[in-house]
Formats: structure tokens, sequence, C-alpha cells
DNA sequence: CATGAATGAGCCTTCATTCAT
DNA sequence: TATGAATGAAGGCTCATTCAT
């Protein structure tokens, strides 16, 4: 998957960005390539050029910081999540651009992804919790928006929940894994097509397949 | 979910089984549910009920243990997977038994489906190799099953890759966090229902509903 | 042990005083709680209510902190002992009013009598040598009472050295672990009493036991 | 002081002595000399000869090895203190032998002294309590002694309470700072002495005198 | 083969001390 | 003088691995 914008506009360096995003960019870096326990304190510091014990200025404990990555990451999905959401348009648009925004999103913060993406097993109470909430949110947004699409008669009858988890694997999946020379902006029309058709009724379907020839 | 067979076929009793599967099915319960770091030898001695000297003489670390662990469970998969597979139905009916049996399959089998769903991330070349030849090993079935439909013309024009993906992407995200009364059997019916719609040709669909009244 | 003094005479507000006292203050109280090592340069600021820095401006390490406020200590027994102590009175006299001063004394300073009663072993050089100054010249004051008693007849033949650490070390005892309600002016005319008793020549006590009653 | 027996009679070399006895000589040896917080495992671990995961076998922290210790120590005292005592004996005869068996014991064990001689300040709650229980236990013992002997008119009117920590202290007191020449003996003789006197009756004394000539 | 006591490298965390402001 | 953010050496504890029995 190409990324989506080449090249990003230029970041503050390092220089600028205040030691607390230091170390949340270091430990970023190095929880979405490596397990939990395998990321050492001492490395964190060094990833972010400070002393170890400066770590704990910011964030109590090991725990702590991993959360705080996971939170800040969270903040900064939404955040510009909520920037690009376009309201009033019809609910099969509305779905194809959580999609399209989503791969655009991650593709370009691929780090971020890894780190939501990854299922480590009971790390931690606090852990669970955040993760398991924000899929949960996420669910909830795509339920809505297929029983929303079927009260109108545009989207079939189907589970729901069923459906909005399929969207949620079929995007994640494709994210992590799709390794492809095709452009971002391509998938996310391509993806958000499959999907729609998935629970599209065939009766809208085969009338936009006539309107478009 | 419930439960596919609530009863399965009684499995050898711990006595009977060697100390080698013993090893490896204690194991596969505790890697299942907690990170790799925090699965210590002593307890999987423990859980084994063998003594911790004992676990090194059938595998010489505890890397090689979890590889063996994720081994053994590709053997199990591939063995069942290909008892339960039958040749000669139509591409659509082949592609709606492979999600179902997939879907059954780790429906009773929770431990291996957390085990291999577990993205934890660079615990190891060998490990990632493993998963990674697993994963491409699905992608290319399913992508070889919609390359024949859409030589048949019975699916639609799509990248198969892409949809391999959003296939196994949504299975993989219902089997892990679909919590629901609904019977497997059923979702194992509408899952691929879903997902069949998807890149299915409107004209086949449009046929088959009007078939189906 | 009831308080001499339930209301001592106003101490100067924190605020007047020199930052150096409310250090020592403050390390003082934290000190005679806390082992050395558990008492953090930190809290000491904290409870000074300066920064940790300013803690480098009058003590060059925590060693010399805690040693300034050994000290301190002493030089506030010494002054407040000297400005208490009467000459010419007779011997008995004298070592009855160097106990009862003592036991006045320390009971209403019971964090220093903690910090002087504490023996953390080989904490330091210095540490040591100061403490064991402080009890050499104690022993040495009630020794030669002791032997100018024992020159005048008034106390019995006895190794003089050996009564005095008699004599300290049941000071020490009951400051530290005589938990009773009684008043401490009671506990100051009991004790000297039994130790006087110890030391004196059986002639004299009858003699005033004759003379009491 | 000199020891009581200058040549004990030959002790188990550290081969024939258990681990966890090792480790608890080693630990007596520092803790007695240092204060808790100085003490390194690694310290305990290199005096003990012993890999520094062995004493994790044996202790599971650091707190539990100083309370075993402790433990241990008492046991100890009680064993011995125990084999030594006689009954029947007449009150004075009995505070002077337990006077008199302290000083031996301890003159003896001086690690052992130390460490429960030692007065840190809130180590642990645990560690408290122990000392506490045993220091009041000693307290207990003999006050009811004192108390004995005044119901026969042996020992003068007096608080049991208040004499009785005059003993303890005056035996820690001679114990850890009396630096001389003179034989264990002596002093186990002469300090009993000394303190009798305190609480005697002045008539018994004075017929004592009389019969001593 | 089987055992489990022993090992010691490695990690999280603390805290005395420094120094730029 | 005064501050407090930053430092990094050091300590308690874990656990994969070994090996004598």
């Amino acid at each position: 998957m190409k990324p989506f914008k080449p090249a990003p506009p230029p970041l503050p360096t390092p220089a600028q960005k205040s030691k607390r995003e230091r170390i949340l960019d270091a430990g970023l870096k190095l929880f979405a390539h490596e397990s939990y326990q395998a990321v050492t304190m001492d490395r964190v510091a060094q990833e972010a050029g400070v002393a170890k014990g400066t770590l704990y200025l910011y964030f109590p404990s090991k725990e702590e910081l991993y959360l705080g990555i996971l939170k800040n990451g969270f903040e900064t999905v939404n955040r510009l999540y909520n920037e690009s959401v376009e309201e009033g348009t019809d609910v099969r648009e509305r779905v194809r651009r959580a999609i399209a925004i989503g791969i655009g999103f991650y593709s370009e913060r691929r780090d971020l992804l890894r780190l939501f993406a990854t299922e480590e097993p009971r790390m931690a109470e606090a852990r669970d919790r955040i993760l398991r909430d924000r899929r949960e949110e996420s669910i909830a947004l795509y339920a809505s928006l297929i029983e929303e699409g079927q009260r109108r008669g545009i989207f079939a009858r189907c589970d729901p929940h069923l459906a909005a988890l399929m969207i949620l694997g079929a995007v994640r999946s494709v994210l992590l894994y799709y390794e492809t020379d095709r452009d971002v902006e391509e998938i996310a029309h391509d993806l958000p097509d499959l999907l729609l058709r998935a629970i599209s009724t065939r009766e809208l379907e085969t009338r936009e397949m006539l309107r478009a020839g």
C-alpha cells in the first residue's frame, strides 16, 4: 500500500518537542514493534534522548507510560477523526467515508495502528479496558449507521453488530497485511465498495448498477 | 456465541497423553491467555505436571516451546481442516464452506484462536515467519477461490487479494469479539452470506433472489 | 508518661525561622521517626517548605545534613542543660537532679530523644563518633559524680563506670518505653530514688529512712 | 568485657550448614552492623557464599529475610534461656540469675544483641511488632518477679514496671557500651548486685550486710 | 529420562546530587 | 540565593537455563 501522503508536512524537530512528547513518540515507536515486556525503559530513554530517571518524572511506571501512549494515540485519532467527519450526507456515503478515513488515517500512522491492533493478551486490566472500550465504540458507530440504513431501506436485513464486526475486521486486516503497490486512495475506494455491497439491498444495488451503466 | 458442540468427543485423559503432549497443552493454555513474557517456564511445568527441567528435554528453549505449540496448533488445524473439506461443489459453496468451517473450528478451539490471533509484535523472527506463512496460505486459498469464481463469472470483478483479506479479517473479528447468544451455526451461515454478497456479481445475486422468492 | 509542660512557651513560627532552622527542624522530625535511608531529601525539602536544591546550599550532602541535625540537637541539649544545672548542692542531690533534668528535658523533646537513641549501626564513621562522644561525656559526668560520692562515703564501693552505664541505660529505657499515665514529675522522682538506692551506702540509706519516718 | 567463653565449641563448618543457615548467619552478621537499608541482598549473598537468586528460594523478600533472622534469633534465645532457668530458688536469686544469664548469653552473641538492641525507627510494621513483643515479654518477666518479691516483703514498694525497665535498660547499656577488661562473670555478678540493691528493702539489705560482715 | 535447587544476567524503580535559569 | 528538572548509579527481584543426583 502506498502511503497517502508521501511527504508529510515538516514535523517539529525533536528539539522543539516537549520532553513528554519525545518520550511518547519514542515509546510508540518501540511498543509498536515489540512486545510490552521486550521494551525496556532503558531503550525508551535512549530512543527519547533522555535519562532513564526522566521517564519517571512524566510517567510513574512503565505501565502508565504504555497507557499514556495508548491514550495519547486515541486522542490524536479522535481529534483528527472529528475534523474529517462531515454530517448530512446519506448513510451509504457516511459508511464509505468512515471506512475511507480509517484507512487513510492509519495508513499514515502505522505505529499507532500496530499498537492498537496488537492483541497482547492480559497485559493489564487497564490496557485491556482501554482497547476494549475503543473497539466497542467503533462497533457501535458502524452498527448505528447500519441500523439507520436498514430503517431507510437502503441496507439489507442483517445483524448490525455482526456486519459492524465484519467491517472492522476487514479494515484491520487490509491495513495490516495488504502489501501491494496500489495507492491507498484506491484501497480506500475499493474496500468500502466491497463492504457496502455486502450490506446493501439488492434492489438499490441493481438500480445503481443500471444508473452507472 | 454459543459453542458448536457442547460436548466434544472425549479426549484422551492427561494420564494417557505423552509428556510432550501434556507440555504442549499446558503451554497452549497459558500462552493463549497471557503474553509470551508473562508465561514462565515454572508455570508451564506446573500446569503440565512435570518438573521444570523436563521441559528442556523436549524443547531446547522457551522460544522453541512456543514455536512448538504454534506448529502443533497448525498441524491440528490442517489435519482437521483437510478432513472437513469436500471438493467438487461449486465455488460459492466452497467459499461458504471454508468460512463456516473456520468459524466452527475455532469456536471450539478458543485457545488456538487466541494464540494465532495474538499479534505479539516481533516476538521473534521465527515466530513471525510461521504466523505470516500461515496467513499467506489462507489468503492464497481464498484468493484462488475468488479468482476461480471470477473466471466463471460468478464473482464480481475485484482485487482477489483485497477480498481475501476482507474475508479473513471479518472472520477473525467475529470470532474474537462477537459476544452474543446466537448459535455458532447461525453465525456460520450469516457471515458467509454477507461476505458472498460482497463479492458476487449482482446479476447472479438478483437471479438468486428471484429464485428464492 | 504525661508530658512535663502541656503548653510549651510559644516557639517562633516557621515564618520567623531562618531557612537553615526550618531545614533542621524538618530533618529532625523525619529522621526521628524513620531510618536514615528511608528519609529522602525530597521529603526533607517538602517538610521544610523549600526547594530541594536549597538543602544543598546549607548542607553539602545528606550525610552532613544528618550530622548537622545531630550537632544542633546536642547544642540545644547542652545549652538548656547548663541553664538548669545548679552547683553546690550535695552529690546525691546532684545525681538526682541530673537524672531528673534528663527525664524532664527529653520527655519534652521526643524527637531529639529518638534521634539520639536510635542505634543505627555504622551509619557513618562521623555519626558514630558523635554519638559515642556524647555517650562518653554523659558516662564521665555520672562516673565522676559517683566517684566523688564514694570519696565522701556517701556512695557504696562499686565500679563507677558500671554504675554510670546503669543509670544511663535505665533513663533511656524508661524514656523510650515507659507507657503510662503517670506524670513525668513522678517518674523524675521515683527513678532517681531507685537508682540512688542502688549506689548509696546502706548506712546512709538507713539513716535517711529513719529521718523520713 | 572479656567474653564468657574465649573458645566456643567448634561450630559446624560452613560446608556442613544448610544453605538456609548460611544465609541466616550471613544476614545476622551484616544486619547487626549496618542499617537495614544499607545491607544489600548482593552482599548477603556474597557473605553467605550463594548466588543472589538463591536467597529468594529461602526468603521471599529482603523484608522476610530480616524478619527470619529476627525470629531465628529469638528462637535461639528462648531455647537457650529455657535450658538455663532453674526454678524454685528465692526471688532475689531468680532476679540475679535472670540478669546474669542475659549478660552471659548476649556477651557471647554480640551480633544478636546488636540486632535486637538496634532501635531502627519504623523499619516495618512487622519488625517493630516483633521487637516490641519481645521487649514487653521481658518487662513482664521482671515485673512479675518484682511483684512477687514485694508480696513477700523482700522488695521495696515501688512501681514494678518502672523497676523492670530500669533493669532492662541497665543490662542493655552495659552490654553494649561497657568497654573494659573485666571478665563477664564479674559484671554478671556486680550489675545484679547494684540493681537488687535498688529494689530491695533496706531491712533485708542491712541484715545481709551484717551477715556478710 | 526426570528432577528441582542453584545460578546470575537483566529489568524496573528510586533518589542523592547537579546545574541552567 | 533559590529553584526543580534532569541525571544515572545502584538495589530488589525475576526467571530462563543448567546440572548434580
